[in-house]
DNA sequence: TGAAATGTTGGGGCG
DNA sequence: ACGCCCCAACATTTC
């Protein structure tokens, strides 16, 4: 064997198909000592904050990774401990020449890797998107702040081609002896998610590479949140899982014409969306603190601790939004038009700060991204660079009665609305008094009365953020 | 990747 | 036959 062993640092980048930073360890010649480092200060950071289902679906990806590694005559090691503690010692303990991982964004990462970097040989290898963030500019070299030309700038690069993604590898050659590993926790399971890179690809094939695939019908059906629309890839893009230069390519072929916006156009565009957030991230590590729109940064947010409570617990008596709340509470996900709409509500209607929300996602959902769940809080807030303006307002209930027309999602998660007819399952509170005696739905005692009244809401919602603006200028 | 208020149009009922 | 009103349907404007 030549060469001397290099470390395959795996962050969130837990998969063997094309994985640029594992071919660039492997073409080292050497042994390739794939290590995952489980880093404290991770779970202490606001906008990592710990979720225990993506924990759960993290240890998942662990295990399957390093099942898929030991199919191949290497294995996972799992270490414990500050990064910048853990590689060096990693590297004598081996006698590596090299740590080579994937770069990252979000700006804990990016400190944490200038440090490894000032005490270990390491080399960052792409990012976990198509076009680095330091790729796609404006012609004066500046970050964009509006997706319409950031994405326009985004399609103008040279884009993934099948044959050009990086087969896994048959053999990891690995060093000899056996190299101490910590334990990967037996983790809750999690039916709706099963962890890991096979999973991931059966769901990029499924979603996306046959004729009938979903995919196709996507531009109409993705809205749709009591149906299967969407591609339920979050959780393994978030950890890498499936490549995104694999998901582009999908996208692409199946729609080689790009004819019309009704699939997969819509879908790459989805994608492209992702790598917006993520690029703004790199730029702009400011937008994790405050509104990157510096005029929204004066609105005067409730402190309304009860309504905050009733909104997390999924109780504003709303169907649409409580439905959503029990969704990701039970099962750490939630349907993409089910997070516009309750994000809505909570800065919209109830006026309470947008990094509240961020924050509660952030401990639930299984894909929680800073940079993915950042942009989309400040998108619905209307305090992002480029974001909804601030009065558009959603209407919880003609929402509701678009995209769930049968009321199935409601019904499915708040089981107490079963039996209310369809006229009103989305706004119960106009019940006649006998009809929630008939449906077992007395509002105020089985199911909440509205804790704000959306009509009248309105005025003082554009009143804040008019305040805002004008505070501002 | 809204919604509400306001304006316009046109068909039909009616005296 | 005619003007009038009502109102749904659609378009435009405003936040």
């Amino acid at each position: 064997m030549r060469g001397r062993p290099a470390i395959w640092w795996i962050r969130r980048d837990l998969r063997l198909f094309d994985n640029p930073a594992l071919i660039a360890a492997l073409q080292r010649g050497g042994p390739v000592v794939p290590v995952f480092v489980r880093d404290p200060a991770l779970l202490r950071s606001r906008h990592h904050r710990r979720s225990v289902r993506r924990q759960a679906f993290l240890d998942g990806g662990l295990r399957a990774l390093d099942a898929d590694l030991r199919a191949r005559g290497a294995r996972l090691i799992v270490r414990d401990g500050a990064p910048d503690m853990v590689l060096p010692a990693l590297v004598t303990e081996v006698g590596a020449d090299i740590v080579i991982a994937e770069g990252d964004v979000s700006p804990y990462a990016r400190r944490r890797d200038a440090a490894v970097r000032s005490v270990a040989p390491l080399e960052l290898v792409g990012a976990p998107m198509v076009h680095h963030p330091a790729s796609v500019l404006k012609p004066d070299g500046a970050p964009y702040s509006v997706f319409t030309p950031f994405s326009r700038a985004w399609h103008a690069r040279v884009l993934p081609e099948r044959h050009l993604l990086l087969a896994t590898p048959v053999a990891l050659p690995r060093v000899p002896g056996d190299l101490m590993s910590a334990a990967i926790p037996d983790a809750v399971s999690l039916p709706a998610f099963p962890a890991g890179e096979a999973e991931a690809l059966r769901r990029l094939r499924r979603f996306a590479e046959s004729p009938e695939a979903a995919i196709h019908r996507y531009g109409a059906d993705r809205d749709r949140v009591d149906r299967d629309g969407t591609s339920t890839l979050s959780p393994y893009f978030r950890f890498g899982m499936v490549s995104p230069r694999a998901a582009v390519v999908a996208a692409c072929e199946a729609d080689p014409e790009a004819a019309g916006r009704t699939g997969p156009a819509v879908w790459l565009s989805e994608l492209v969306w992702r790598e917006f957030y993520l690029t703004t991230l790199f730029h702009r590590p400011r937008v994790l603190q405050e509104a990157s729109n510096a005029s929204w940064r004066e609105i005067v947010w409730r402190d309304a601790p009860q309504d905050l409570r009733a909104w997390q617990d999924g109780r504003t008596g709303y169907p649409i939004v409580d439905a959503a709340m029990r969704q990701l509470i039970e099962t750490g996900w939630m349907h993409n038009r089910a997070r516009m709409i309750v994000a809505s509500f909570l800065t919209k209607d109830l006026l309470i700060d947008w990094r509240l929300g961020e924050s509660w996602f952030m401990e639930h959902l299984i894909d929680g991204d800073p940079a993915a769940n950042n942009g989309g809080w400040q998108w619905t807030a209307g305090v992002g660079t480029d974001a909804a303006p601030y009065f558009r307002i959603f209407n919880p209930v003609l929402q509701a009665k678009k995209f769930d027309p049968d009321g199935a999602y409601v019904k499915r998660w708040l089981p107490v609305l079963a039996r209310v007819p369809l006229r009103l399952v989305h706004e119960p509170w106009r019940l006649g008094p006998l009809e929630q005696q008939a449906a077992g739905c007395r509002i105020g005692r089985d199911y909440p009365a509205p804790i704000v009244d959306h009509r009248g809401i309105r005025e003082r919602t554009l009143a804040a953020y008019r305040q805002a603006r004008a505070s501002k200028a």
